[in-house]
DNA sequence: CCTGGATCTGGATAAAAATACAGCTATCGC
DNA sequence: GCGATAGCTGTATTTTTATCCAGATCCAGG
């Protein structure tokens, strides 16, 4: 691709490449005839044109400096370290996540037999990174749009806001609740449902343990058109 | 730095960021008021100086889309990100989804200038294959979990069945609703939210044009725990 | 020799874009 | 209440920018 450019060609491409990272922006036709000496706007067009032919550009008709770099290769640049879980598959393709189901009491969310399926989904997509898809059972969470079935996806972590939605154990069962604390309350916290018929929960930590999975980073729901439902 | 930025600062600047990351290059003024519904221009530039102010961003004088993000850390978006033309051709396997903001009367959903972002999720993830994500505004569809701000997955076709929860374009209106037909009603069919507060719409076809754009297959919720809505 | 591509000049024009100016309405601290 | 600030509307003007047209050179290949 990048090998049949002619040199000219070549030097306006890192042309291109080197404005961007001075300036922020693509350069302009103007821009580059007077970086390069043409007398012409035109001369800048032309070339334009043919990087865009043989595929190394994209121009956006109409659209001031709209010109982009085709990423043919490694993309230089941000310094993810990113620790995926179970990364079985794709790699370059963005990673999967594992579809977390029936959590059964005793074992951490994570063990191989909670793993129900795995999507390709990029982690990156939620902010802070999802971790794995859990599947929600139950309304309690109606009225925030979380409803049975859905898939959350979630953060693995022990550390939670007042008022985010949390992942939680509690007596060994796994739950999604949005969680209250309060300055005043000491040992006291309070996982709250999202509808009306389900009643807070009102743990106090020195006679129950309490814990924080993950926070909730995202709701993915399928199956919208094909109501294939595993209802049990 | 970034902290001390109101909400709709920040919103502008994430704006911003995702632009660069889609398009390549930074919004002007104009884009930026068209996608956040601003009715003047001046309004962008505000926006563009108070953020300069905070030293966020840096402007160049004169310079058309002359808006360069100061890397101060987190907040995903590198300048120059990988992004795919992903262009309106084939979709590989793992290619990503465009994501369709306020849709302008008159013009196709897929028009570029509707594009307010792209997200890495495969298409047949959902089934059928999604062909885009389209952000979701108002809450007539509350009952079935679809929110404001809520992106809804959407395969473009013009054939729904009854029942099914639809993209439909009427009076130039893009709206989600759940279809019903009967075989009883000749050139009638309605459109039914899923919210008590929105009366069923009815429509005859003979006296006005119905489009269906597409039929929703998922739906992606973000920014659960990080809420940074779109609202305006 | 002739064609076609690459590389330019020079000129013209419509559209896009930045930017200034004059307001208006909230909200917030004092 | 008062003034500052955020967050807008609306209008206008000047630059910038993309894009088209009509050429001119040079060079490689058939």
């Amino acid at each position: 691709m990048i090998d049949q450019l002619t040199d000219r060609q070549r030097q306006i491409l890192d042309l291109i490449q080197r404005h961007i990272r001075v300036t922020g922006v693509p350069p302009t036709r103007a821009e580059i005839a007077r970086i390069l000496g043409f007398r012409s706007v035109n001369a800048a067009e032309d070339h334009l044109r043919a990087l865009a032919r043989h595929g190394v550009i994209e121009l956006t008709r109409g659209r001031s400096r709209g010109i982009r770099l085709i990423a043919d290769g490694a993309i230089g640049g941000d310094a993810n370290a990113d620790t995926r879980p179970g990364a079985a598959g794709g790699f370059g393709a963005g990673a999967d996540l594992p579809v977390i189901g029936r959590v059964a009491a005793g074992s951490p969310i994570l063990a191989a037999e909670h793993v129900e399926d795995r999507h390709r989904i990029s982690p990156d997509l939620f902010r802070p990174r999802a971790d794995y898809l859990l599947r929600v059972r139950g309304s309690s969470m109606r009225d925030v749009g979380i409803l049975d079935g859905d898939l959350l996806a979630v953060h693995a972590s022990a550390e939670a806001q007042n008022g985010q939605i949390v992942v939680a154990r509690l007596a060994d069962e796994v739950t999604v609740k949005r969680l209250r604390r309060h300055a005043r309350w000491e040992h006291r916290v309070q996982l709250l449902a999202e509808n009306p018929e389900f009643p807070p929960i009102v743990v106090d930590l020195r006679e129950q343990e309490l814990v924080i999975e993950g926070i909730a980073v995202g709701v993915l729901r399928l199956g919208l058109a094909a109501p294939l439902q595993v209802d049990d």
